[in-house]
RNA sequence: GGGGGCGUAGCUCAAUUGGCUAGAGCAUCGGAUUGUCGAUCCGAAGGUUGCGGGUUCGACCCCCGUCGCCCUCGCCA
């Protein structure tokens, strides 16, 4: 029986609506029993209100309160009260005013949950994932979820404004190569045959370029099958969007719109446009990463020179066989003990880096760890490079470029952290700009780094055959306190430089026929100089709330194995299934059901 | 695929170097309680220490394997 229908929410009820009968639905938080009284706090997304038993009320009614457990779903009938100045709670919306019960419907008993539906966190990510209904009517996740649609509601005021249309892409499409690891879907009317599911509306977008829907947008999901991360799902979403006769600014000034739109409708906070721009080359030098956290310093200094000519073998060895010596000055952590500092090294050991040399500033040079190493030239001139002062940490690793940059710049991050050098509640966002267009491959062939259909640079492009890692790429990454928010390009729109890009990278001709042709085919017939991008709805949303993980901004995420504990998905399907699709499985590990 | 952390009551955690009946808070159940809001007070129940094997007189603790969750490198155009 469900007669006494909400007439107000949880959240809704004040001191000027005493007097008035209301009806309220919602979920048991809390009972307090006082043997006479007896409170319980119904909840509902709105808010929290206390519901009071009186014995005048009738011994029956009372009755049926000290039945109530937490989590029951309720119906109310009562009157509004000012509460008595005493019991007044304050910093509570409803806090002033408690609803004296007259009738209630118990809609439905819950059983003891697993985990308290509390503000706290008190339950692991396994079990909140498996009963995450019930992780979900916690009311920082509901915060965090009202906020995920206000964050795409204000997105989608500012694209509308702008002109964009958002209109909807293919998930199941062509299995294409290159990029992350698609998810496969076998075809049951195509046996034998695949679709992929989208890991990017990319070529869709680019096609609506060619047909003339010249501001396109899309909030869509996309799917990779690639090992997830904090910030990385199998399925996320996407702010998607193309637009056609632009360069660079045109799309940078759209994208510069939205956000600072959601800035401003989600935090009232007003972004200064235009966001200020980096170089790819100086976010590696100074940063060692192409998504830095600039709301610090300690930069990274260069000191292979140094390193090169001194009698250190760590440092000169590295140099001598092509690697590089960077290092960092940590500001006043000459306080950091010989602990400390040995937790950093196997910090920067876990990323792979060989280990960390460290010497302090003290009496006007440099001393302690490795100073033995070095002639008392070599610890000024470290000294002066990195701009120590007495007091001061130097830490330096000496390895192979690439590992360098993530060993340094990982430990820049992790530093900035655990110091606390960050400032918190600062919003610097900006670009970064001309990055390589290929990567050296496993066997030193180029490969797109961001994707094939990204366009060189017009200067650039005479090295496209000749020296592709030199080649410079038109595409800029959005990137916004240390989190590589989306990134994007100017495509490539004419056919001929189409084909040159894809036979950089090794695609035959009868493979750039099968796997790209009706692209090709589409830029025979009017394809218009287009560009675009695409921002992580997740991280966008994770960032905002100043979470560190996007599993808390998704309603209904994967494990790190990529698993839905609340489904128990992925899992195996009856014989039937696969003879339908012509699938076999192969012998050994079949995939097993697992018990519910 | 590699590195690391964690796994003990329904939940969150503790348990000295390997040593007594594996404890606490919360939750649950019973009782008391007429102004609480993390109510309070009294009492009770609750355990194959993830699982399997090994070492040992003796294992929550050590070793091997395995499963699960998390962080991370690779990977993710």
């Amino acid at each position: 029986m469900f007669t006494l229908k909400r007439t107000h929410t949880c959240g809704a009820l004040r001191a000027a609506d005493a007097g008035s009968t209301v009806n309220l639905n919602g979920w048991v938080e809390a009972r307090r029993d006082h043997g006479g009284v007896l409170f319980v706090d119904l909840r509902d997304r709105y808010g929290k209100t206390q519901v009071v038993f009186r014995p005048e009320s009738g011994a029956e009614l009372l009755a049926q309160a000290q039945g109530l457990r937490a989590e029951f779903v309720l119906a109310v009938q009562g009157v509004v009260k000012a509460r008595p100045a005493e019991a007044v709670k304050k910093g509570q919306l409803t806090g002033e005013i408690e609803l004296e019960a007259r009738k209630i419907e118990i809609l439905n008993e819950a059983k003891v949950p697993p985990f308290e539906v509390t503000d706290d966190l008190n339950a692991s990510d396994e079990l909140r994932l498996k009963y995450r209904y019930l992780d979900l009517r916690r009311r920082p996740m509901q915060q965090n979820m009202i906020t995920r649609h206000r964050i795409i509601a204000a997105f989608r005021e500012s694209m509308d404004r702008q002109g964009f249309l958002d209109l909807d892409t293919p998930v199941l499409i062509k299995n294409t190569p290159g990029g992350a690891r698609n998810f496969l879907v076998p075809s049951r009317l195509q046996a034998g045959n695949f679709f992929a599911l989208a890991e990017s509306p990319q070529i869709f977008k680019q096609l609506f370029q060619v047909a003339g829907i010249d501001r396109y947008f899309q909030v869509c999901k996309c799917f990779r099958d690639e090992d997830l991360r904090a910030d990385r799902q199998p399925e996320f979403s996407q702010f998607d969007l193309e637009m056609s006769f632009v360069d660079e600014s045109d799309v940078q000034a759209a994208v510069e719109d939205a956000v600072g739109n959601v800035f401003k409708k989600v935090l009232g906070v007003e972004l200064k446009r235009p966001f200020p721009k980096m170089s790819y080359a100086e976010a590696m030098d100074k940063y060692g990463s192409d998504k830095p956290d600039i709301r610090f310093g300690m930069h990274l200094v260069d000191v292979s020179d140094l390193a090169k000519a001194s009698a250190f073998r760590v440092f000169s060895e590295a140099v001598a066989t092509g690697g590089v010596v960077k290092g960092l000055c940590v500001v006043g952590g000459g306080t950091m003990s010989r602990k400390d500092i040995d937790e950093l090294t196997t910090w920067v050991k876990g990323v792979g880096a060989k280990g960390l040399v460290w010497l302090k500033g003290e009496g006007g040079t440099l001393g302690g760890g490795s100073a033995k190493n070095f002639t008392s030239a070599e610890l000024s001139a470290l000294r002066a490079k990195l701009a120590a002062k007495d007091g001061d940490l130097l830490l330096f690793v000496a390895d192979e470029k690439g590992r360098c940059k993530v060993a340094l710049g990982g430990l820049r991050t992790h530093l900035g952290a655990k110091l606390k050098l960050i400032k918190e509640g600062s919003w610097e966002p900006f670009w970064v700009e001309e990055f390589p267009m290929f990567e050296a491959g496993p066997e030193g062939r180029p490969q797109a780094k961001h994707h094939v259909f990204t366009s060189p640079k017009a200067e650039d492009l005479d090295f496209l055959e000749k020296d592709p890692l030199r080649v410079r790429a038109r595409a800029y990454d959005l990137v916004l306190n240390g989190v590589e928010l989306g990134g994007g390009s100017i495509r490539i729109h004419r056919k001929d430089v189409q084909r040159r890009v894809l036979a950089v990278i090794g695609l035959e001709e009868s493979d750039i026929r099968d796997k790209f042709g009706f692209m090709l085919d589409a830029f025979d017939y009017g394809a218009p100089p287009h560009g675009g991008i695409a921002l992580g709805v997740d991280r966008f949303v994770m960032l905002l709330l100043g979470l560190d993980t996007i599993r808390d901004v998704i309603p209904y995420p994967k494990t790190q194995k990529g698993q839905c504990l609340m489904q128990n998905a992925p899992s195996g399907v009856i014989p039937k299934q696969l003879d339908e699709l012509h699938i076999a499985l192969k012998p050994p590990p079949p995939a097993e059901e697992k018990k519910t």
